[in-house]
This record gives structure tokens, C-alpha cells and sequence, in this order.
DNA sequence: TTAAAATAATTTGTGCGCGATCTATTTGCA
DNA sequence: TGCAAATAGATCGCGCACAAATTATTTTAA
């Protein structure tokens, strides 16, 4: 990370990569995902719950690192889109447990069919995508570790 | 870019490594950037503007990739802060230069000392930090001119 | 020379992202 | 047993992020 009097403004920083590629790919993402009616982070959840049906809250949160102030508003619009369902634990009445509908379901094969291009878009080896993405997940790592001792 | 129904969740899409190492960049400034008075993006228009003064806002703009829309009410806040002038250019009253004030500039001495941490925290030699700074940024490129061409 | 096109910034509306606070339920332990 | 602490979500407020539409100024080309 530069510091900010090493005089290369916001190039050079590191944080502005991530922050700046980060938004490339939403944008990248957002005409396609208007297909499917979807915002990004909600295709996230969408996502997460394709590959695992039935978390609640908090396990879906802790997957994609948002807490429940952001994803509340979030799965209630899927919800008021019938992609999914929200219902009490019956076992534990303060969890609530998310389900697909079958819209919700259907809604994966579109996507797949829609998400391809943005691989190419990308033009990273199978190789170099793994590499990169290890490296900043190791690196969220250590950033949530130091975040968390910062108090 | 994994495909959804390669059925690792989020997990394996760099899109999302990027989308959860920036916010926990984020994360990290908050309470750093607490002390200055600045959120994050406020941050990234002062490191700018530290390092070129009297910009206007579309310059701005290109160099942080954001619209005016994102960055109006943003300067409006920084301006209300005393941090910058907002000024039309009286060559081009179509154009608002954006100037440091005295109480600005001087935040970038604290701004300096309080930064420090963060390259620590990510805890990456020099050489490691700008191999993927670069590949992150060419990444960036790519994902740019493709949303570009999308239409 | 002036009307249309281009450009720069603002405004408006929607949806995150998150700190702080609140409510409801469950757990734990005195 | 009963009451405090812990846990899971929801709510509220503020500040991005961005599309779409608007206003004001400058450029252009007829």
C-alpha cells in the first residue's frame, strides 16, 4: 500500500485496484443480470443459495461477508420477486431459514447460460484466475484479521 | 470467472474475491479514516486531489472511474467540511475546479501518519504488492473495454 | 449568426453497505 | 426456576454508486 505523500494520487494503492476492478465487474455484470431481473450482490445470494438451499441469515452472511442491516432489505425483495422464501426455524424461532421457489431454481439455468461471457471478458487461464484470486483471498484474510484486532 | 452451476457457491468467482477484499479494505480504513473525518471514497478524492490540485470534476471522475452523479454530493460534503473549494471555471463556466483549502492540505500530514498500518496489515513485499496491483489493473482494462463493447 | 449538437455538472430515484440500536427468542447459570 | 447474557434478525440513518433525466454553457456547422 503507497502511502498518500509518495505523490502517485490514487494509483499505486492497492485498496483502489480492488476497489476500482471491483466496480468494472458489477458494471460488467449489470446489463446481463438485468435479464434476470437481479441486482449484483443479489446474484450473489442467488448464488450462494443455488449451491446450498435452506441457510439462514447469518450463515448466508457469514459466506458473503454482509451482515443482516444489508441483507434483510435484500432478501426481501427476492422474496417480493418470488425467487425465495422466508420462513422461522420452527426449531430455533430466531432464525430464518432461505429457501428457493421454484422460479428461484429456474432462474439458475438462465443464468448460466448469461454468466459465460464474462469469463472471456476476464481473458485469464484457468491457471492465473486460480493464482489471483488465492492471493486475494489470502490477503482478505489477513485484512479481516487485522480489522478484527484493531480494537 | 466460474460458472453458477460449477456449484462452489460464490467461492471460486474472482468477481466476488475482489467485491469482499475491497469492502474489507474498507473495513480496515474505517476507523482510521474516522479520525480524519472521511469516509472511504472521500479518502480516495483527497489522496487525488493531494497529489493534483485543481482538478475539475470530470478529471476527477476518470481518475477515480465514478460519474458526477457519485461525486457531486460527495464534493458537496467535502466542501461543507472545508476541505475543498468548488468553483466554476471562469474560462469554461460549463467546468467546477475542485481546490484544496489550507485545513485540506494539512490533512494530508495526518492522513500520512495514520496510513501506515494499512500496508502492514496487508503484509505483502514490495515486489508481491505491485505484481498484483498491475494485474489487478490491466484485469480492470479488460473488464472496461468489454463493458464498452457490450452495447 | 444562430440553431442544433455536444459537453459539464446537477438532480432524482433505487439499492446496497454498515454502524447503532431495537426486538424477540434461546441459553446458561446462580 | 428464573433472570441475565447471548444470539438472530429487523430497523433506522447516512453515504455511496449509478441510471436517467435536467440545466447551463460552449462548440459546431449550416
Amino acid at each position: 500500500m503507497k502511502k498518500p505523500d509518495d505523490n502517485f494520487g490514487v494509483d499505486g494503492m492497492l485498496c483502489f485496484s480492488l476497489y476500482s476492478a471491483s466496480h468494472a465487474f458489477t458494471q460488467l455484470y449489470r446489463p446481463l443480470l438485468d435479464k434476470l431481473g437481479l441486482t449484483y450482490p443479489q446474484y450473489l445470494v442467488m448464488v450462494s443459495l443455488w449451491n446450498r438451499d435452506g441457510q439462514n441469515v447469518k450463515e448466508l452472511g457469514k459466506t458473503l461477508f454482509l451482515d443482516s442491516s444489508t441483507l434483510t432489505p435484500l432478501l426481501k425483495r427476492l422474496n417480493a420477486a418470488e425467487l425465495i422464501t422466508r420462513t422461522r426455524n420452527p426449531q430455533d424461532e430466531r432464525e430464518v431459514l432461505l429457501h428457493l421457489t421454484e422460479k428461484g431454481r429456474a432462474l439458475q439455468k438462465q443464468a448460466g447460460d448469461v454468466m459465460q461471457c464474462i469469463g472471456e471478458a476476464a481473458a485469464l487461464d484457468a491457471k492465473t484466475l486460480d493464482n489471483l484470486r488465492s492471493t486475494i483471498d489470502s490477503l482478505r484474510g489477513r485484512l479481516h484479521v487485522a480489522a478484527r484486532s484493531e480494537m
